[in-house]
DNA sequence: TTAGGGTTAG
């Protein structure tokens, strides 16, 4: 007979062949321990419905299930909390939800690891308020919040535009008991530098190094790019020495954000060394670094060899994606060749990829600085979702050719919509108004962009 | 269960 010894070995074993993806094997493991009258447990499902959820698809994870309630096991909170997070990882939020009330109409209690998870899920997927809401449920419950549920709690307050309460958050921390950790830094970091707070991102760095927390391969990554895009380039690449002085040599997305930020100012020969230490490492390139590489040729107007590393793409047995496509679009549109623009897009809806936003926005920039405001006006109608830059690059060419009145109510469709444009677009179409003499339009203009509260819009 | 990379306007 099979004891608890056996069950326990079997775990161990499911374990490692789960973790080496060897999910086939374990199925016979589990086939022959039954055989041999050594019955898998609910760790033993758990083990399984973790490994489809992440390697396979969340719909087998959930056979598992249906298999184990058959066995007569019954899923516990680490079922329930594993089928969360791979309803999380896969953007569901309402099987997310559901798996939350179905665990307690089972009477199966929620933890710490269930309310943070759907709260992860909840903000990922763009419901703040509900995940608001689980967090205050979680206040009331006898379940404590963790430093993961703030650390949660600041992503999402930064993913759904509240920076500031994120900082009060983070300012807040020490009264609910907690310091702030790696992670908390590292999400501090990335949420001030993606609300374009990059003084206030700056001063999290340093007040995480005087803290005395060691940064990781994340915090230098995200303090580079800060540093990047804060036009202190000199400074980054300094980050990015002390990064590789500290061990961290393989890791390719710091590798990818500094060949970018090579690529952005021109230094495409630099960006080539990068990829060449990346092969003498042994690093295995990806497609993002490709993609990098791809936007370094597009900028020195070299798109033979942009085009040519679509077969080196390939024969990584990598697929290209949107980035791909849209960086050659917006590379042959910077040309004035909007033939290949074309085709680019033809073969981005041939791979399966719907032509996305800003290979849109890059035919409508191009089309308007080469003159051709109307075709630019017609691929604008067709677009179904339309950003500041469909905007603003519209807006311009309209001024270009000197038709302010269209533009004029672009301008005032983007104010009723709290669609931000550049400043330089509002400018242009105020003082093409004015200059044509159509003083009153543009005072008229003016008056409702200020009711509309639009020209506080300034970034 | 929480954190990092690649594309567009001026």
């Amino acid at each position: 007979m099979c004891g608890k010894f056996s069950t326990l070995l079997l775990n161990i074993c499911i374990g490692s062949l789960c973790k080496a993806r060897r999910l086939d094997k374990a199925e016979f493991v589990v086939v022959d321990g039954i055989r041999l009258g050594c019955l898998p447990d609910v760790v033993t499902y758990n083990t399984l419905i973790a490994a489809y959820c992440r390697f396979v698809d969340f719909d087998q994870a959930y056979l598992i299930v249906s298999r184990m309630k058959e066995a007569g096991v019954k899923p516990d909170v680490v079922t329930y909390n594993t089928l969360m997070a791979g309803a999380s990882r896969h953007n569901l939020p309402s099987q997310c939800q559901y798996l939350f009330q179905d665990m307690s109409k089972n009477g199966v209690v929620p933890d710490e690891w269930s309310y943070n998870t759907l709260m992860h899920c909840l903000f990922n997927c763009g419901y703040p308020e509900v995940a608001f809401k689980i967090f205050s449920d979680m206040n009331s419950s006898s379940v404590s919040p963790s430093i993961i549920t703030y650390n949660t709690l600041i992503n999402g307050y930064f993913k759904s535009g509240r920076a500031v309460n994120a900082v009060m958050a983070f300012r807040r921390l020490q009264k609910f008991g907690f310091s702030p950790e790696l992670v908390t830094y590292n999400t501090m970091l990335h949420g001030l530098f993606k609300s374009g707070k990059r003084g206030q991102a700056r001063r999290i760095y340093k007040e995480m190094r005087e803290s005395g927390i060691a940064p990781n391969a994340a915090t230098y990554t995200t303090a580079m790019k800060c540093w990047f895009r804060s036009r202190n380039f000199e400074d980054g690449l300094d980050i990015f020495s002390e990064m590789m002085s500290r061990g961290y040599t393989s890791d390719v997305f710091a590798y990818c954000t500094v060949i970018s930020a090579l690529a952005k100012r021109g230094k495409t020969e630099d960006a080539r060394v990068c990829i060449r230490q990346m092969l003498k490492n042994g690093q295995g390139i990806d497609l993002a670094c490709y993609n990098a590489l791809i936007y370094a040729y597009c900028k020195e107007k070299n798109m033979n060899d942009a085009l040519l590393l679509l077969n080196e793409i390939e024969e990584a047995g990598l697929e290209c994606d949107g980035y791909t496509y849209s960086t050659l679009v917006d590379g042959f549109c910077k040309l004035g060749d909007f033939s290949s623009a074309m085709n680019q897009m033809r073969v981005m809806e041939t791979s399966g990829l719907n032509p996305n936003l800003v290979a849109y926005n890059s035919l409508i920039d191009g089309l308007c600085k080469a003159g051709m405001v109307d075709h630019a006006l017609s691929i604008f109608k067709m677009m179904r979702t339309r950003d500041s830059f469909s905007y603003s690059a519209l807006l311009h060419g309209l001024c270009k050719v000197g038709r302010f009145h269209v533009a004029s109510k672009f301008l005032l469709i983007c104010a009723r919509k709290g669609i931000n444009v550049l400043k330089s677009s509002k400018r242009a179409v105020l003082r093409g108004l004015r200059c044509s003499g159509f003083g009153r339009d543009a005072k008229k203009l003016k008056a409702a962009m200020w009711k509309a509260g639009f020209l506080h819009y300034e970034k």
